[in-house]
DNA sequence: CGTGGAACTATTGTATACAATATTGTGTCC
DNA sequence: GGACACAATATTGTATACAATAGTTCCACG
């Protein structure tokens, strides 16, 4: 009855194949190793993982349901293009739910919290210098998300994650900066205010960080995105 | 070039089997008559609907992630008993967003939208004078998420959705008054505030109908349900 | 009589085979 | 030479078969 769990590492020892395919593709999503629009051929993704399509379209549906990827009947999954009334929706989510979620981090926030998130800033840091844009684009998301796990906001949370995926896809087709500098600043600013326990400068430093975020893409109506060739063609404004 | 589609009605004519598994245990779990803890059986499920465990698990996946049903590896899928933490969480996101999105609808609903919701509220009305409680819970859900729909904001309608299918469990575990009169009163207070394209008036008036809601569950740490899997099993009172 | 463990059963996890559909290539007719 | 129809191909959708795991039962043993 009350005998201990046997293997208490289980659920990080053996993940269940199909979230090893997803992470992994999302991973590669996140790092911008794959772009919108790049075809997620059920055999060619079994082929890399050594895995059968079963599991892959597991992992795919699982993305799709994010929209990381966009899964069309009878034609096959893609990394997913959001058109630009959804990245302006994203970023507008994230300007509502994140400021909050920050004020709630600074009051809960305990040292090892504070620690893990001077470790994020670092290894982003790292990342940046070595050249990986898009490996310190990935840390970025993870910087927000752990905010959002120190809130205590498992709700929420869940939908900042999501929102943060599916900002690495805006990113990716309307960033137009070079250098993403004002970034780390940026976090290193918001961790002062949560390791000072200061909630309301918290809220505020992310506010403007989202707003300097979304400011930095290009979301004109006129530079309509090139979506998949052939629908593109056909049907143009989606 | 621009040959006309042969089955233009295909989106709706033929839904996906998974797709429409799922609809059907989303709709039995938010009438009601799927309950909490309820195991969902593969094999029973495909019997059911005449498909194989294939479109099952499919159904069941998607239906996990938006929180309706919780999968245990290698113990199978359970309609999902959200913890009264988890309950708080929901109303308090539903708090968040839907007064918002309520006046958004206000300011942009059409002649049209308004008498979908009117059509909604009489349905709904009829449900409960029919003694068919779950069917008319199912359809205030639908209320709200016409509004999120009117509202245009797809991304935050989405996470709306997820919070009330969450609602519906929530009511099923945590309901503590008998009668639910205020709700077809409150939501028509509603409408008339969103036909009058009176924003600040929608918006307040949802956000005093969801504390309504909340405060009406019974959320004490003392009345703990059956939590884990084996006391459900257990309990013989399925 | 209670406990521990090994076989058993039932259910889920995964791979593969087959069916259905969309896309591509080819030939014929105008 | 271009457009259409039809065949060929490739990919996805679904069902089924097999493997693995958790829960259960039953028996031996203390």
């Amino acid at each position: 009855m009350n005998s201990p769990d046997t293997t208490p590492l289980r659920s990080l020892a053996r993940l269940a194949a199909s979230d090893r395919v997803a992470e992994a593709l999302s991973l590669a999503i996140h790092e911008h190793r794959l772009t919108p629009g790049t075809k997620l051929g059920e055999d060619d993704i079994g082929e890399v993982y050594g895995v059968s399509r079963t599991i892959v379209r597991a992992a795919l549906q699982r993305l799709a349901h994010i929209q990381l990827v966009e899964i069309h009947r009878n034609r096959g999954a893609y990394v997913a293009q959001p058109s630009q009334q959804e990245a302006r929706e994203v970023f507008e989510a994230r300007e509502l739910l994140e400021p909050r979620t920050a004020h709630m981090a600074a009051t809960r926030a305990t040292a090892a919290d504070i620690a893990t998130l001077r470790r994020h800033i670092s290894e982003e840091h790292a990342a940046m210098a070595g050249g990986d844009r898009g490996r310190a684009l990935h840390l970025s998301g993870l910087f927000h998300k752990e905010i959002a796990r120190i809130a205590g906001q498992e709700t929420i949370g869940g939908f900042i994650a999501t929102l943060i995926a599916r900002s690495s896809l805006i990113i990716a087709l309307y960033w137009r900066r070079e250098s993403a500098l004002c970034e780390s600043h940026a976090h290193h600013a918001l961790i002062e205010a949560i390791a000072a326990s200061d909630g309301t400068s918290a809220e505020a430093l992310m506010r403007s960080h989202l707003v300097d975020l979304h400011t930095a893409l290009d979301l004109r109506q006129t530079t309509a995105p090139a979506r998949t060739l052939k629908q593109a063609l056909i049907n143009p404004g989606t």
